[in-house]
DNA sequence: ATGTGC
């Protein structure tokens, strides 16, 4: 259940609804500063996970009539999680064959800033239509000429991953953390941009009337077209080394694909209105979420109950708890090798992985507990082996 | 998040 900050006084417009149980001060005032904008409609729904950002707080919902805000995605436009339910038994996986699977993933598979020296999908196998849909200005257009394939296939750095993880049944699901890469990230900065020039203060809109907010609108479908593409290329990708270290072909009989930085076009309380999520994810009525814990803790498979309190939105995670630099200073790496002790990872970056340490984010059971009245959860999973960007 | 950016 969620609990109300509403302080007219201080400019705010409309409520914040407050769904996470530990709030730090400074993302209460960015979700103030967000509910005191003249486009927003009804509420700000802070999520569970929710934390502070840039700009915009995580796990921050909120929707418009007609205006779009670049300035509160992020970067990493239509960033989500894929889980697919794989044709493979968790006991014939021992920790050898998953050391084999997760050493040849990171030989495979760009990560970090590996795209910089070449990267993902050849150009011959690009999926259709990506290289064609019009992107609103000339020079984007050249920006993906040159990028698209080279950042199609990638992984990308800080949260991002891959993952193979167990259910209670045995089966073995292959989880994906990833976005629309430095593509998307030029789409997103060039609005960004261009919402700052027509409009000087912070959290500037644009009006999807307007022939910037069309564009804008336009080129954000596409970033959100690609980040899928590009999970689904990994996933692709990961499959294919499964098979071979497997020797026989593995396939995928089930898969949820979800974006939790994106703006969707919904209906909500009788009107059509723009919904926008940054580290949210839409949940709607009988539909399957997903929302990872870390990568030493369980994710989950839920479903979504479409509660019209939050936009019919939910957590897209657990939420950090420590800053990266924290995690670098305080985490010993014993404590680090014992909480990670039951999943296989590279062991020559246990350092480096320390900042993902299973201790800098919340419990996924209580995040879960905190919006039972937006999702039920379906399906606990397990991790076996991770590779982290 | 990011071929990070003045």
């Amino acid at each position: 259940m969620f609990r109300v900050i509403f302080e007219p006084d201080r400019g705010q417009r409309v409520p914040i609804r407050l769904w996470a149980r530990h709030v730090g001060p400074d993302t209460i005032r960015q979700l103030q500063r967000l509910a005191s904008q003249d486009y927003v409609v009804e509420f700000v729904a802070a999520m569970a996970d929710a934390h502070v950002s840039e700009g915009v707080a995580v796990g921050s919902v909120f929707a418009t009539e007609h205006t779009l805000v670049p300035a509160a995605l992020g970067g990493d436009l239509g960033c989500g999680m894929s889980a697919l339910r794989i044709d493979v038994d968790a006991f014939g996986l021992d920790r050898r064959t998953l050391e084999i699977v997760v050493s040849r993933l990171g030989r495979a598979i760009p990560t970090g800033d590996a795209t910089h020296r070449g990267g993902g999908a050849s150009r011959a196998n690009l999926p259709e239509g990506l290289l064609e849909t019009p992107l609103s200005t000339r020079s984007l257009e050249h920006t993906r000429e040159a990028l698209l394939g080279r950042h199609l296939g990638t992984l990308g750095g800080g949260n991002h991953f891959l993952e193979l993880d167990r259910d209670a049944d045995g089966g073995v699901w292959l989880l994906v953390h990833s976005g629309s890469r430095g593509l998307g990230g030029a789409i997103a900065s060039h609005h960004a941009r261009a919402a700052e020039e027509r409009n000087a203060h912070g959290l500037a809109g644009m009006d999807i009337r307007e022939s910037a907010g069309a564009a804008y609108w336009q080129d954000l479908e596409w970033a959100i077209r690609f980040a899928r593409e590009n999970r689904r290329a990994l996933a692709t990708r990961a499959l294919e080394i499964l098979s071979d270290v497997l020797h026989r072909e593995v396939t995928a009989a089930d898969t949820i694909d979800v974006h939790h930085n994106f703006v969707a076009r919904e209906e909500w309380f009788g009107r059509p209105l723009f919904v926008h999520r940054k580290g949210a994810i839409a949940a709607p009525r009988g539909d399957r979420a997903l929302i990872p814990g870390s990568m030493g803790t369980a994710s989950y498979v839920a479903f979504g109950l479409a509660n019209a309190d939050s936009f019919g939105s939910c957590s897209h995670g657990a939420g950090r708890v420590m800053t990266r630099t924290e995690a670098r200073r305080t985490i010993r790496p014993k404590a680090f090798a014992e909480s990670m002790r039951r999943v296989v990872y590279p062991d020559a970056l246990a350092r480096r992985l320390v900042e993902e340490a299973p201790c800098v984010y919340r419990d996924i059971r209580e995040v879960l507990d905190d919006q039972e009245d937006l999702l039920v959860r379906t399906i606990r999973l397990e991790p076996l082996a991770v590779l982290k960007g």
